[in-house]
DNA sequence: AAAGGTACCAACCGCGGTTCT
DNA sequence: TAGAACCGCGGTTGGTACCTT
């Protein structure tokens, strides 16, 4: 450190040389308002704000060499460096400290912070503890340019590995009558997953648009015991929210505010104080409410204590509270769409329906849900008109994935229970629907969306098994060659 | 070539938790 | 025990470089 030490001896030239700078920096612009005062102790001291220069990193990074990381505020008063302690150890942790990487990050790490954030959430400086070398400023300034991407592009956040094992292990698990919070991955969800108390509901709010089932997997396992104040209450609860299904059903509208897409239809559910048959109508795990509001379900027991408030027919809680920061493209709003924790919780802790009923709650014998799925098609024709024709709609994606979304695809395979409607509900929607079955893109990217929809056809950017399946449905019939991503079959 | 848009990054701000006095 | 100080975290903003039209 002999090299260094002579910077040492002079706090007060530093003080000097910033003052000066100080000095000209204001006589360029007057009051500069990256100089702030602050008073501390006997007199305002004039703490510099904005970039760092050479000189003050030198001598932030002299501090910290003679007199170790920590106490932050006494960096001006050790070495008159005109910044506040906050900025100092700002300053240290993303660029001074030696053992930054400054490299851009690496596939494996991008891979692992996708992981991570479904595993954790914004947890960014967990993240960084994974990831040496890297702060948490540059792992969340890389997710929310990811973020950001994904949601221009109408993408899911999470990549197929991350989010396809979900139904068949959901599948499994059903029939295992085991929870998939057990041995779901245990990779990403160590420790049990138990470990994400700290994920609150304003930080869940924003990600749940990206969350695939995969990661509702995921999360709902990782939730089960978050107190009712996470996640629960903001976002998941939400999720059969007739705004948020109906914008996923029909992505050229996004509706805000108090825009009721219902109200547009025609349809008034205002008195509809009753969740269960609000599912219903929009066959969103009505099996999965009926369950829930039932005595005997085994969630129901209060293994997550508030996380069932939608329950006890309270409308209220079905309001799409987190809609409010739902700023995304059409597209990506069906993502945003995702089942409740309620139905999660039910998917994967409770055993398969048995009961018969099941079918009364199914999408599929809804009247209204027709009148909905006609209203969809209607809009979503309207949309796509330019594009496509409806004998050319294909269903590009897999149905089953929640990487696959159509308008009522999104609605019945990513929100039926594999328990209650598996194949069959999803080939009597198909049917339902005759050829108008659109999927929606989730997380394959085309490889220009300025293309038209017949980059629907083909998913490119990835390498997933999926981009070769051209025609999707949730049926046996066709070749019958299966997706080995996930549980669709080919149709052709 | 210029203007507008976008991506990326650095830094700041507010808040909450912990420790100190 | 209460208030202050400190520290860390997550969200947001602003600046700059690059890209597109």
């Amino acid at each position: 450190m002999a090299g260094t030490d002579h910077l040492w001896f002079a706090p007060r030239l530093c003080r000097q040389l910033l003052q000066l700078l100080s000095l000209r920096m204001t006589s360029k612009v007057g009051v500069d308002s990256r100089f702030v005062e602050e008073a501390s102790g006997g007199g305002n001291i004039v703490l510099k704000k904005g970039p760092w220069t050479k000189a003050e990193d030198a001598i932030l990074m002299d501090y910290v060499a003679k007199h170790g990381e920590g106490h932050w505020n006494a960096v001006y008063k050790q070495s008159g460096l005109a910044r506040s302690g906050k900025s100092c150890r700002l300053r240290w942790a993303n660029h001074l400290r030696p053992d930054l990487k400054k490299d851009p990050f690496t596939p494996e790490e991008e891979n692992s912070i996708i992981e991570m954030h479904a595993k954790m959430g914004n947890k960014w400086s967990r993240m960084a503890a994974e990831l040496p070398g890297r702060t948490d400023n540059e792992i969340k300034n890389y997710w929310n340019a990811r973020l950001k991407k994904q949601r221009r592009a109408g993408f899911s956040m999470y990549p197929p590995e991350v989010c396809f094992p979900a139904f068949s292990e959901n599948k499994e698990n059903k029939e295992l009558g085991t929870s998939s919070s057990t041995n779901s991955h245990p990779d990403l969800l160590p420790n049990n997953s138990f470990e994400i108390p700290s994920v609150e509901s304003k930080n869940f709010e924003p990600r749940q648009q990206f969350y695939p089932p995969r990661l509702l997997n995921i999360a709902a396992s990782s939730f089960l015991d978050i107190p009712s104040t996470s996640i629960l209450d903001q976002g998941l609860n939400s999720s059969c929210n007739t705004r948020s299904m109906l914008s996923a059903m029909h992505p050229s509208k996004r509706v805000r505010g108090s825009e009721s897409w219902f109200s547009d239809q025609n349809v008034d559910f205002s008195n509809q104080n009753d969740g269960s048959l609000r599912a219903q109508t929009l066959g969103c795990f009505s099996s999965y409410t009926h369950n829930l509001t039932s005595d005997h379900h085994p969630s129901s027991s209060g293994k997550i204590p508030g996380s069932h408030a939608a329950i006890n027919g309270n409308s209220s809680s079905l309001e799409l509270k987190w809609a409010k920061k739902l700023d995304l493209p059409s597209l990506q709003t069906q993502i945003a769409s995702f089942p409740s924790l309620e139905s999660f919780d039910t998917l994967i802790q409770s055993p398969p329906n048995e009961h018969t009923d099941s079918d009364s709650l199914s999408p599929r014998n809804s009247g209204l849900l027709d009148a909905i799925v006609y209203a969809s098609q209607t809009k979503a024709s309207k949309k796509y008109s330019h594009q496509e024709t409806s004998s050319d709609v294909v269903n590009h994606s897999c149905p089953i994935s929640p990487l696959g979304h159509s308008a009522t695809s999104s609605v019945f395979s990513e929100y039926t229970p594999i328990s209650g409607g598996s194949l069959d509900e999803h080939q009597s929607i198909a049917t339902v629907l005759g050829g108008e079955v659109r999927q929606e893109k989730g997380y394959f990217a085309p490889t220009d969306r300025k293309d038209d929809i017949s980059n629907h056809h083909l998913f490119s950017g990835t390498d997933w098994d999926c981009k070769k399946m051209v025609n999707f449905v949730a049926t046996s019939s066709g070749c019958g060659r299966g997706c080995s991503t996930c549980d669709a079959v080919c149709t052709v």
